[in-house]
DNA sequence: GTAACTTGATAACAATAGTTCACAGTTTGT
DNA sequence: ACAAACTGTGAACTATTGTTATCAAGTTAC
């Protein structure tokens, strides 16, 4: 079940939202303040957490790195009766995934919802796999350009990929496309052609190797 | 000096702000489209790129990954006068590092690139750091435990941080905290008490370690 | 068909990473 | 002052990573 943590000072529009999002078949837990929202944090897991820009104490945004040092992972969507675009880039720039105005409809809060669960969902992948191997695996040059290299052609074959990363000893090549594959980064396809797997793209995008 | 890609498809506009720029010390390209635009990036490096969001063909939104392929560390500032918070929430989910409504004021355009830049100015330090030393720091538990830790607590005695990354054996600890300070992520200030290297911070925010 | 190129496996070896042990100088508490 | 805990160094050793050489099956070009 999809858990949500709430903080939104507005007592009403509190009782609304978690009315709205449990029948929806979330699992809500409510606070009036980032202050208690971070607490709860600290307690149990949630997957997403929508906070009000503009509460008594602490901001929803100056509580993003806080929630995320317990909970790496979670979505953090802003919500705000005040929002311009400053105010949004700024909420984006310090971590949030989206933005929402206030008021908004029913729906809307529940399409944004499952729109940034659906883009962290991709984070949750790189939870089951190896970190060690994944780092151990970019801590080689050669194999961050082959990275890079089969991003940009998309697919490669063996000898092709080999040229491009500039190995003249194919034998050697072949030990660091192993080490790629066996840090489940790259993979052959049905016609044994070398393709990055969704976590080697998840990498590159996230890492920018230099 | 530094140098700006300007991409806006007005030619009013693009020469009054390729002129503003020039006059604050600049050096400006400037073209008509985000597809031209990206054809510079290939021929020659620009510290920050200004990209009206609509342009006859592609949009400076689309063009961000296309520009970050060649340049990664190029700062992208997307400029448009139809802003709502969504397409600002869409262009900072798309990598854009900040978004200007049209029309702006000369200043507004002179501190948004100031600060652009500064924020970027931290990613410049990574280039010169050894991206084989910093993986390979990273490609293992009690490291990525260790510099975890030590983010949270700011500066920790050997004793305590050997301790709190659960090493039993203070030696083998010492080897792995060698590892890192190799590695350039952490050190010892002037009490010889361990903390951080702003390189380590810049590691440890982007990567989320798990 | 055969010569050249492709795509690997395997073994032997060197270099580096990681662990453990023994020991020693420095602080700290009492 | 003395013991205990702290903060290391260096040597010995094992495991892993990376390199090189040899060999071989499959593919393509002619």
């Amino acid at each position: 079940m999809v858990s949500i943590l709430l903080a939104e000072d507005d007592n009403e529009l509190r009782r609304n939202v978690v009315e709205l999002l449990e029948l929806e078949g979330y699992q809500v837990t409510a606070v009036a303040s980032a202050e208690a929202a971070i607490a709860e944090s600290e307690q149990q897991h949630f997957d997403i957490a929508l906070l009000d820009l503009l509460m008594s104490g602490m901001t929803g945004v100056e509580a993003i790195s806080n929630l995320r040092q317990h909970q790496p992972f979670i979505a953090i969507v802003i919500i705000t009766a005040y929002a311009t675009v400053d105010t949004a880039v700024d909420a984006m720039k310090k971590g949030a995934d989206s933005v929402m105005t206030k008021p908004f409809k029913s729906q809307e809060l529940v399409v944004t919802i499952k729109r940034s669960l659906a883009e962290k969902e991709i984070l949750k992948n790189r939870a089951d796999l190896d970190p060690d191997l994944v780092y151990s695996a970019l801590a080689n040059p050669y194999r961050r350009k082959a990275l890079k290299i089969l991003a940009a052609h998309q697919a490669l074959k063996f000898m092709d990929l080999c040229r491009l990363v500039e190995i003249d000893d194919h034998t050697k090549f072949n030990f660091h496309l192993r080490q790629l594959k066996k840090a489940g980064l790259v993979m052959q396809n049905e016609k044994k052609i070398y393709i990055l797997t969704n976590t080697g793209q998840f990498v590159l995008q996230h890492h920018n190797l230099s």
